[in-house]
This record gives C-alpha cells, structure tokens and sequence, in this order.
DNA sequence: AATGTGACTGACT
DNA sequence: AAGTCAGCCACAT
C-alpha cells in the first residue's frame, strides 16, 4: 500500500557505509550501542536493517569494533557467537537472559555530530 | 516484475 | 521476560 520513490543512490549507498564505519570506529571500549541509533545518527532513520547488513558484509568493518553493536534490547547478532566474549573482555556485563545490560552499557553518541 | 530474506524496531500480548 | 506482528528497505532469486 506504499510505494518507496526514494531509493539510495549508489552514491549514497556508499556514503553510507561510510558514515557507519566512522561511527562504529568511535565507540567506546566498554560500550555498546545500536543499529537504529547509528542509522538516526547518520542521517538514515528507519534504516536499522541496512546498518547491520553493512557491518555483516562490508569489507572493512572487520577493522573496525563491531562487536560493539547491538540491537535495540541487547541481543548479540544472530550466528556470530565470539561477539559476547569479545565484549565480556572489555568489560561488558550481561543479563540473565543473555542481553547486553543496556542500562549500564549503552553508548549514545550525542556529542558526536559536529 | 514479484517474492523472499535479513547483524532491525516499536507496539502489543 | 519472551513471542508475535506489522512496518521497514536494500538485495538476491
């Protein structure tokens, strides 16, 4: 019932992971934060899905800290098990239920746009 | 061109 | 707390 007119350019599309990376590359050490946070932060809301395929297939995200990224309730990324012991090393706690403790973790990066 | 698939979210149950 | 669901948008088939 809706139709998307505006499709990114490749361009964009390249910006855009560009953007992400430099946002990931600042997290940090002992912090998370979340796919729609970045997407909102770079000027691309309502593209939480692209983040995450960007950091999933990108070449270049292996030298940033993905492993910093979470999704909205702290859930780890589906089928990459060394995340959670990864941010475990650097300090990061998690809840019972295998969920990032957001409350105590989560980075926002508000001063970040400048 | 149409349909299926996610490293997602927010609302709701 | 844990599922379900509709909405989301680029990409693969």
């Amino acid at each position: 019932m809706r139709d998307y007119p505006s499709r990114m350019t490749p361009q964009q599309a390249r910006a855009f992971s560009e953007d992400v990376l430099n946002v990931v590359a600042q997290i940090p050490c002992g912090s998370v934060t979340t796919y729609g946070h970045i997407a909102a932060l770079i000027g691309w809301p309502s593209h939480a899905r692209m983040v995450g395929r960007t950091l999933r297939y990108t070449p270049g995200a292996e030298q940033v800290p993905c492993h910093r990224v979470v999704n909205a309730v702290g859930r780890t990324a589906p089928g990459w098990s060394a995340q959670r012991p990864m941010l475990e090393r650097e300090g990061v706690t998690f809840k019972a239920n295998g969920h990032v403790d957001m409350a105590r973790h989560l980075w926002e990066p508000e001063e970040l746009i400048q």
